[in-house]
DNA sequence: ATCTATTGATAACA
DNA sequence: TTGTTATCAATAGAT
């Protein structure tokens, strides 16, 4: 709304998005209050930041009994719900977090053999995202070791070849001196040098 | 706000009153809709009008599981029992994992390549689309693909000079041949191979 | 966190 | 309610 129009679209600057975040929920409550006051009217604002916090605002201090009035209202059906339910539904959560824990630790150590991230802690998690990038760069270094190897490889490779060539070369120069010394007539004349072209790359 | 100054406090004039709450409801669903946007969160607002209408916003389109989170995590404010702090905890932190877990998911398929881009929104296949382009194009890329094109230049060049080594040795072996059969003592015996290994790096 | 240039929201009016 | 417009409030970007 300041310094340049802002479209409405998820941003991506993560500090960006905490200071807005920050910014726009005050003003959000701060809106919610005035409304409540100027037209006596109830409100409740519930806020859950990406990272699970909860900021929330109740304009009658209950916001339980805004809630109630609400689901009477809408669904009417769903009363207090049983602490055995609470407990249920948490488990099952947490069950199906673990499952997706196991198949991201699979998937990790599928693209990244050596690490062992089953000891990671809270906040190791919360820089899982940061990581995605480290891994992605890791794994792009370790190709480019294996490609610098090679290109190592070859070269090394490239100079014995080149000797070899040189010594043969040099070997049949020597026959050819000695044949032209016993017998220039007996041996067909090899070209002096063979038919590649041994610096063609260079 | 505007023609004027306001004070925050209820608004006497009923006529005045039903325009401010009409429009302010109105800025206020769309702040938080903005907000949610913006910075990703999960927004729930309940408005109960003086008489008793109700106007509502879920950002997920599920006021219900918003609710639920929402009392989870504060139902053990109410009152009593460690149990009820332990699951208001891991509520917290199942929610607080929730984000990163989703992030690594999607990175996880990033990285292996898959096109599972149906469970993803428009805002994440965006993130993944620029992500994809900065790393797509990035100076490493560009590097690899230098480094490609060097690899197969070496391996060309180590073929031809493998070629070559071939020829040449054909050729000692045939002058080999000759000056055997022309005199066998004058010629010193060549090794019938080089002295490299020209298989060392097979 | 604090500061402002701008945009966005809205009070009064129709 | 809806639309217009003069103003005020919120805030994006920079510090």
């Amino acid at each position: 709304m300041a310094r340049g129009k802002v479209q409405i679209r998820r941003i991506e600057n993560p500090v960006h998005r905490q200071v807005t975040f920050c910014k726009r929920r005050m003003g959000l409550l701060k809106k919610a209050k005035e409304l409540s006051v100027l037209c006596d009217a109830e409100i409740g604002v519930i806020v859950l930041s990406p990272r699970g916090k909860i900021y929330d605002l109740a304009t009658n201090g209950n916001m339980q009994g805004l809630i109630d009035r609400y689901r009477r209202t809408y669904s009417g059906m769903q009363g207090e719900t049983s602490e055995q339910n609470k407990t249920q539904a948490i488990r099952q959560e947490i069950s199906a977090f673990t499952y997706e824990i196991d198949l991201l630790q699979k998937g990790l150590r599928y693209m990244h053999g050596e690490n062992d991230i089953n000891r990671m802690d809270l906040d190791e998690l919360q820089t899982l995202e940061s990581n995605l990038e480290m891994w992605v760069h890791s794994i792009r270094s370790h190709k480019m070791q294996i490609m610098y190897g090679e290109i190592k490889m070859l070269r090394n490779k490239e100079g014995i070849l080149q000797a070899a060539n040189g010594i043969l070369q040099e070997r049949i120069n020597e026959q050819n001196a000695i044949m032209n010394f016993s017998s220039s007539a007996m041996i067909p004349q090899a070209p002096s040098q063979p038919a590649m072209e041994s610096n063609y790359y260079f």
